[in-house]
RNA sequence: GGUCCCAUGGUCAAGAGGUUAAGACGAGACCCUCUCAAGGUCUAAUCUCGGGUUCGAUUCCCGAUGGGAUCACCA
């Protein structure tokens, strides 16, 4: 006769430690009432989703607004689709974001009272667990080879029955101790599954804070607990994991609602409370394939990588921003009266949250961006592209090198006045905005037919201008220049004023805009520009009348 | 297909058994104006459908439809 005790201690003999041992180990966190503990859990699998900088911005700010603990934790038990270094580079960009851990995996090193904070490192803590439920026969070896369990699979889908290890299907489950122990002792490859006393037929009542009270069928699924390379899978390596280390709050995505009634059964067969659970929506995106909603996809979209709003020069802040739009309903109209300052005082709550997966909107982003980017003063914004330009944009970085107070100058155009322009959201494209400041960029733009009216014939247009490269001298007092361009205008037969030209267009050459339109056209090779005082201003006399020159040229 | 969740303008959404059904982004118009941006004023645009309960339903219930999530020795 093999009893469950002898079987676990020949499956584990080096395990002497029991789970009393780890409660000791572990002790109960001795924080404020009503603090919780939070935490993110990524797989090392690739770079930092979308999706999950939502999850952890939320994991943080709840743990900090109730004074708590937020840490992070590697689930790196799936070792065939792990991508060395991604572990740092995922905490990397989280601290971009400013979203820091309090305490768990660091890269190199971790910090807390609770670890290790990687899963491949707790295998010893895992097989005390483990063994413990052998001995008390919550859990048993299985022999199934995969190919046992494909058939057993579409047998099963050929009757139309639930696919799964379970009940009648589970066959290891039947096996004896002693023939158990024999297959052991041969060396057959085992994983082990937890036996579930659930009944599909019957429900439970779970509770969830973004969701509410729903009910859902038990599990009846003998799930493995222990891979064959000695590993725990997610669900078990949950429960042990954010028992020991204290969760409160399991903040993660809508995908693990249906494996609920597994953590729920776990945590009851290990005796523990389990902890809270928020389960959050997926963020979306219409397929244009198929018109329908799905979520973010890292290989289609390019917005689903944070590395994307990064490396195109977005502030951090304005996604993050964005984002708590998604994650409270109310947070919108708190940070618009709070003239977008202050985000760290907003009280997030999980009940005004909406539980279905928003569409992810570019334009509303570029909003936050915009209006957080005018914040900034001419020689922040300069710092803030020129840092960004250094490590993602060396295009920018080389025009900014070239001369930097002038780029400096075209930053500031329109920006410290009570109204100013709100040109950028981004540093990735501020090149294809200013670009015909530089030399290059205007030489691109005289490459293109210039678009001037085509009521006036060039000889106007060289008419116009020549007079201009005469008379009109750079002002930075708008009225004067624009007073002198008047003049000019008018010795020419273009209305000075408005009402005049309207009441009696034929008595004109044109107006002030159309005047004011071939000279922008000339110095910036566009129709549209900052106000051409400034341009003119910046760009310096000899400047100008140097793209004067060559527009006259180019029109002859 | 089974199970769970969801359904208000283009998007994010507030809302209550009786409302002129908020607000924001976006769109359009006008004003300002050397163009654009900004700013100001204004406009258009929503309760998926069918039953039931009710004096009254977009709101509560049921069903349909649609959408999402999930069904591994992956997390």
């Amino acid at each position: 006769m093999v009893t469950n005790k002898q079987l676990a201690d020949l499956i584990f003999p080096n395990v002497t430690e029991t789970v009393a041992d780890l409660e000791k180990r572990y002790p109960p966190r001795d924080l404020p009432s009503g603090a919780e503990v939070t935490r993110f859990a990524p797989s090392p699998t690739g770079f930092l989703h979308t999706g999950s900088l939502f999850t952890s911005m939320i994991c943080r700010k709840v743990a900090s607004q109730s004074k708590g603990v937020f840490y992070i934790r590697l689930e790196d038990t799936d070792t065939k689709r792990e991508i060395a270094g991604s572990g740092e580079q995922l905490l990397k960009q989280l601290n971009i974001f400013d979203v820091n851990p309090d305490e768990g995996y660091l890269g190199n090193s971790e910090k807390g009272n609770y670890g290790p904070y990687v899963q491949s490192k707790r295998a010893d803590i895992y097989c005390i667990v483990i063994k413990h439920l052998l001995e008390e026969g919550k859990a048993y070896p299985c022999f199934c080879t995969s190919e046992q369990l494909e058939e057993l699979r579409a047998e099963q889908e050929k009757q139309k029955l639930n696919p799964g290890y379970y009940g009648e299907f589970a066959k290891c489950r039947n096996l004896t101790n002693e023939e158990k122990y024999e297959k052991i002792k041969n060396g057959e490859k085992f994983v082990i599954r937890f036996k579930s006393n659930g009944n599909h037929e019957s429900k439970i009542k779970v509770t969830d804070l973004v969701r509410g009270e729903f009910e859902i069928a038990e599990n009846d699924q003998d799930i493995v607990i222990y891979k064959s390379d000695g590993l725990p899978t997610y669900h078990f390596a949950h429960a042990v994991d954010d028992h020991f280390m204290r969760t409160t709050t399991v903040i993660r995505g809508e995908e693990w609602v249906a494996s609920l009634p597994i953590h729920v059964e776990l945590f009851a067969a290990l005796g523990w409370k389990a902890p809270h659970y928020a389960h959050l929506p997926v963020i979306m995106k219409i397929d244009e394939e198929t018109g329908n909603k799905r979520k973010l996809s890292k290989r289609k979209d390019q917005e689903a990588a944070v590395s994307y709003f990064i490396e195109d020069g977005y502030l951090p802040k304005s996604l993050i921003m964005y984002l708590m739009t998604i994650a409270n309903s109310n947070f919108e109209e708190w940070i618009l009266n709070n003239k977008f300052e202050g985000m760290e005082d907003f009280v997030f709550s999980f009940n005004k949250m909406n539980n279905e997966g928003a569409l992810f909107d570019m334009g509303k982003l570029n909003f936050f961006a915009r209006e957080l980017l005018v914040k900034y003063n001419k020689e922040e914004i300069t710092q803030l592209a020129e840092s960004y330009a250094k490590e993602y944009n060396q295009k920018l970085y080389k025009t900014i090198q070239s001369n930097r107070a002038y780029f400096a100058d075209i930053m500031n155009i329109d920006r410290e006045k009570a109204n100013p322009r709100k040109d950028y959201e981004k540093f990735g494209n501020v090149l294809d905005i200013i670009g015909f400041f530089y030399e290059e960029g205007y030489q691109k733009a005289l490459q293109e037919p210039l678009p001037f009216n085509e009521k006036f014939a060039k000889e106007d247009l060289v008419e116009a201008l020549t007079a201009i490269k005469e008379k009109l001298q750079v002002n930075q007092d708008e009225q004067i220049w624009f007073n002198d361009l008047k003049e000019i205008g008018a010795s020419l037969g273009y209305a000075a004023n408005n009402k005049e030209y309207k009441a009696n267009p034929e008595a004109f050459k044109g107006n002030m805009g159309d005047l004011a339109e071939i000279l922008r056209i000339t110095l910036t090779g566009r129709k549209n520009a900052p106000n051409l005082c400034t341009v003119m201003y910046l760009l310096g006399l000899e400047e100008t009348h140097r793209r004067i020159d060559a527009v006259i040229s180019l029109l002859k």
